[in-house]
DNA sequence: CCCTGATTCGC
DNA sequence: GCGAATCAGG
């Protein structure tokens, strides 16, 4: 496969659009990610313009879980390749099933073995993030729903680096566990619910300050 | 381990 | 110019 003047313009399309190297590598076919870099890098647009160039604002939780993630703060001084952090990532949502039955929690409970975390909650703890219907996008949060229907139940002690740390339920509780689905790159959070948690400045007020 | 982009360098 | 291999990082 060659750059034919139609593959280069899906590239940079594609590339403007914010789609990772692997992706349009995908689409394009026959070629590597190493390709479209490269490429992307010859062509000299190795800085995505954008229309929508922002910082990402935390709008969630603070979970029981140490979140070392420290956001926000604008750099007074940039450079070019200081903040390069991911942009809006595409939305596929290919959630397919509607399960109209409700899947509470039916299975075996032979899971906790020596103890039963309950009732050691200091009352006045810090409310859970439970992602209420905020200021949240409706979409985004129908799929945390849908996401939540299928969710690992783990429990702190279950989790692992690559388990979504987000808690559902109340911890207070006895159902309260952690999503534990897989999650994306470097994110503590699945997919479904890093969207929830990271929210681009400009879905709300602009307060032009 | 998964993923991301960045760079190098033989072709 | 190309891109695999490698590097650096989340």
């Amino acid at each position: 496969m060659s750059w034919t003047d139609e593959r280069v313009d899906l590239l940079k399309k594609m590339w403007n659009e914010g789609h990772s190297a692997s992706t349009i590598a995908k689409e394009l076919g026959g070629v590597t990610r190493n390709a479209v870099i490269g490429k992307v890098h010859r062509l000299g647009l190795s800085n995505r313009n954008g229309p929508e160039t922002a910082a990402e604002a935390p709008a969630a939780p603070q979970a029981p879980v140490p979140e070392p993630e420290a956001p926000g703060t604008a750099a007074p001084v940039v450079d070019l390749a200081q903040v390069k952090a991911e942009r809006a990532k595409p939305k596929p949502a290919p959630e397919p099933a509607p399960e109209p039955a409700e899947t509470a929690a039916p299975v075996e409970e032979e899971a906790a073995p020596t103890y039963t975390p309950k009732p050691i909650i200091p009352a006045g703890q810090p409310l859970p993030p439970q992602p209420s219907a905020n200021e949240i996008d409706p979409e985004a949060l129908a799929t945390v729903r849908e996401v939540e229907k299928t969710a690992m139940k783990l429990s702190l002690l279950e989790l692992t680096e690559r388990t979504c740390k987000w808690p559902i339920g109340d911890p207070a509780t006895s159902d309260f566990w952690f999503c534990g689905l897989p999650v994306k790159a470097g994110k503590p959070y699945c997919e479904a619910h890093v969207s929830v948690a990271f929210q681009p400045m400009s879905t709300r007020r602009d307060r032009k300050r």
